[in-house]
DNA sequence: CTGAAAGCGCTAACAA
DNA sequence: TTGTTAGCGCTTTCAG
């Protein structure tokens, strides 16, 4: 071997007087199906050892048609649940002997869907998806490439997706913060429970109002489409829609089911320039989980998204081979 | 091509009538220098669109000695700034034609380094180490692979670092504190500043203590190495001490500056079971940031290390291409 | 203007 | 018990 230049097979062979093949059969275990002599292994792996050998994961994958790599796409680390997504991806690839390659790639489904040929190009074992834009295309994809795939967060009709249960997560919370509220009058809006954030056109949206709308209707037999507010997900846009009701109707509503995260800090800011007072009468939650969310100024009910038992799930789905279309929820949390 | 397999430019050139280095050339845009016909390019390329071929990575990366991968190992997405780091890296790494590959290695050194063989055995084509917790060990393997490397948020005395300037970040957080603050008396120790989390033989913490001293020398004349209460960077252990300091003074002291984020939620948990009274006398800085914490329900000062710039001068420092060891230090803003 | 051929480092079938 | 060899898909000389 040149110094300085990693060694091959070829250089160890050579020093330990050996064959490549021999020596790759040393290197993986293989010696006893090769039946190599005990002493020529041992010879090679002691030479190796002295080069300081590691393969050429390159070559392998090229030979194997397969890569070890763990491919995850995701939209970015913008909230906690998508940090605890990758987090989890990357200690299951690691238990499975796969080194885990997390690529973000924003929300623009152009750039998830060149994500996705990239790492497909890198000939990846496995592949996750978390939060697709459209999902379709991308699964498409995966099975012309015949490489394992599962949808996470945003399912795909076509393939193996694993998502939060939004509507009973969101029947959940609103059953909990009706517990706290007083009984809602038909006649007053201002004691009505609000939800706030989303776009209605979005599935996870639409589960959410649903679970929302039913939890509403069972508890209270009261459900107007104007306690929807449906703004969009940016804490902007959220801060103007609360700031719009609080105008209509004199005060803060009894009750806020706040969407998302991203929403809820538009509803702190809001918030933030009122009196103490205003506030208590209030009740919130919010459909997401900040561990700083949890130590504000008033008492707040959260949804946490289980990321470590999702991923978990999406694991099994990719173990199990299958590539059929089939939608498992699993169950957030109350904080 | 069989149907289902990845077409290769041998596919691509037997339907087009061409050779496979023709194919290459023209997939590659290096058909100008071969002198290809237009014409030829162009059946190609319409081969090549109608199989949908994408290249196969691996065996561009073996025979380029090269991957088209940039690896980034680091830590967890325990804190936004690892987040936003990453974030960053992907980012980054895209406009320059790269495929981000990141890997969250733990806080293990060997756990680390075995991140960083694998990354290495794909042949990345540079690599960035966040939070390293044996550095050298580290750039040693980088150095031998001959992978240009850098390290960010700790830095390495053998290579190219970027690390955020602790002392500065924590001189203006204790200038600012200490502006707001009555004056301290010597004579009374609830009077003072104190300086809570982090590791005393940590570099990092030791920098910001530092700074701390300074400022709170440089102000006021008075330092006391009782004002440190290095307790670590757990959330429990900062409740612990916080609650220990208030026995002990029978109230809560002046002035603290919180050393992370994490300690900062255990001082919001103890904070959590005292009266409002007591907290409004006290000023509070946290050197770390995140957007809920700016909600709590007191006024608080935060430092935030700027991830965006310290990624954009690592990456400065690789396309440099000198390992040199150099520590670029980039000034946190004040929140 | 273009094709043939070598070879990146590895694994696995086939010989011996 | 071991070595030789073909070939994964690509890029890049070199020879027309």
């Amino acid at each position: 071997m040149k110094s300085g230049q990693k060694s091959t097979i070829y250089d160890i062979a050579q020093k330990a007087g050996a064959s490549p093949s021999a020596v790759s059969a040393a290197l993986n275990d293989k010696w006893k199906q090769r039946r190599l002599k005990q002493e020529t292994v041992d010879r090679i792996l002691q030479v190796a050892r002295d080069e300081g050998y590691t393969a050429n994961l390159q070559a392998r994958g090229l030979r194997k048609a397969e890569s070890g790599l763990a491919g995850m796409v995701l939209p970015d680390h913008e909230n906690r649940f998508f940090a605890e997504l990758s987090q989890q991806f990357a200690r299951e690839a690691h238990a499975r002997g796969l080194c885990p390659a997390i690529v973000h790639a924003g929300r623009d489904a152009d750039a998830q869907l060149s994500s996705v040929e990239s790492l497909i190009a890198y000939s990846v074992d496995l592949l996750m998806i978390a939060g697709a834009t459209e999902p379709l295309g991308l699964a498409h994809t995966c099975r012309k490439a015949r490489v394992p795939h599962v949808f996470v967060d945003h399912p795909c009709a076509e393939a193996p997706s694993v998502v939060t249960d939004n509507t009973g997560g969101a029947a959940l919370l609103t059953k909990t913060l009706l517990d706290v509220m007083e009984p809602p009058s038909s006649a007053d809006p201002a004691t009505w429970l609000y939800f706030l954030g989303g776009e209605q056109s979005l599935p996870a949206s639409a589960e959410r109002i649903l679970g929302f709308r039913q939890q509403t209707k069972a508890a209270k037999a009261l459900f107007d489409p104007g306690q929807v507010l449906a703004c969009g997900y940016e804490s902007d846009k959220a801060e103007a829609a609360l700031a719009a009701l609080y105008a209509r109707l004199g005060q803060l509503p009894a009750g806020l089911f706040v969407n998302s995260i991203g929403c809820f800090e538009g509803v702190l800011r809001f918030l933030s320039g009122l009196p103490e007072g205003d506030i208590v009468r209030s009740t919130f939650g919010c459909f997401d989980h900040d561990p700083f969310a949890t130590l504000s100024r008033f008492p707040l009910r959260m949804i946490r998204q289980r990321a470590d038992l999702m991923v978990g799930e999406a694991f099994r789905q990719l173990d199990a081979g299958t590539s059929e279309p089939r939608l498992i929820r699993v169950a957030p949390e109350l904080v």
